[in-house]
DNA sequence: TTGATGTTTCATGATGTCAAGCAACTCGGT
DNA sequence: ACCGAGTTGCTTGACATCATGAAACATCAA
């Protein structure tokens, strides 16, 4: 994997600069809506997540990347304001499902509502360029058809 | 500023999804990176910040975007580990500079020559294409001028 | 002097890890 | 069918970091 040689050419790291300051920007939005609905980041993420479906908690802590332990408390934050409840699993009894209540969705919407960032500074750039930077956006985390004709088959 | 309507079209909310998947991707990247050289996140940014000239304190906190008050920790940490340094402004004595110490310059390279995001999905893009995906995410970020010459080209 | 600015300290809360604990599931041997 | 060992899911506890806001203090600037 990272046994690759560094590319030290300018054009790459300016491409990364850029990738930072993206994500810098990101970051601080998502505060800044997560805020305005009385949510820290990560009771947004974790709200955003049960938008659909219950989950496991140890499937939340697995998506979060983070400790089951943490989710806990986490979780019982955002129940303690009625936000999400816990459920019991039918098929297991030890497991706990996390899901949204009504108003915790209603929350979960707004917030998503209110999440400006990438769509008014998408609004400069043309349908044609907003598809090439889908393209090569999906390329860069591989999730963009590894281009079956070139193979690179292994690893 | 939010007064535009929210465009709805797939592509775009493809889009943003994407960065979504890049931010998320980045920052677990960023953070493994970090924690190799026993750094969190937020003291990585700090001293990512100070390699190339000592900073006052107030200065970082603007940065980074946070509360003066919270960078004094960070710094506290920092500095009893010997990465960094807190000097005297000899302009103003009220001020302080952090400081990286030699240790800390050497941390901050190593950290630096560590981080392969966007340096291995990067790889698999052509020089045009990295070209392309660079203009791209200038005009995202309003860094690719707004054209001085007439002022307001628009669209 | 008065007011503004830069830093720190304190209190408080959210996030994160790890180890330990409990409940419930699974599976193998009898 | 049963029982016991090991595994799994969640919570709790102790602890460190990060983050904010109010208050204290020194210094600057008018």
């Amino acid at each position: 994997m990272s046994s690759r040689p560094a590319p030290a050419d300018p054009l790459t790291l300016e491409v990364v600069e850029l990738i930072g300051s993206v994500v810098a920007r990101y970051h601080q939005e998502y505060d800044e809506a997560a805020a305005r609905h009385a949510l820290t980041g990560s009771q947004a993420r974790l709200l955003t997540l049960l938008r659909h479906r219950p989950l496991p908690m140890r499937e939340i802590a697995r998506r979060l990347k983070c400790e089951p332990s943490n989710v806990t408390g986490i979780v019982d934050r955002l129940e303690s304001r009625g936000l999400v409840e816990r459920r019991p699993d039918p098929a297991d009894r030890r497991v706990k499902l996390a899901a949204v209540t009504d108003e915790g969705r209603e929350t979960a919407d707004r917030l998503r509502a209110s999440l400006d960032f990438a769509r008014e500074p998408l609004a400069d750039l043309t349908s044609a360029e907003r598809a090439v930077l889908r393209d090569l956006l999906k390329r860069m985390l591989g999730t963009g058809r590894p281009e079956p004709s070139r193979g690179r088959a292994g690893d």
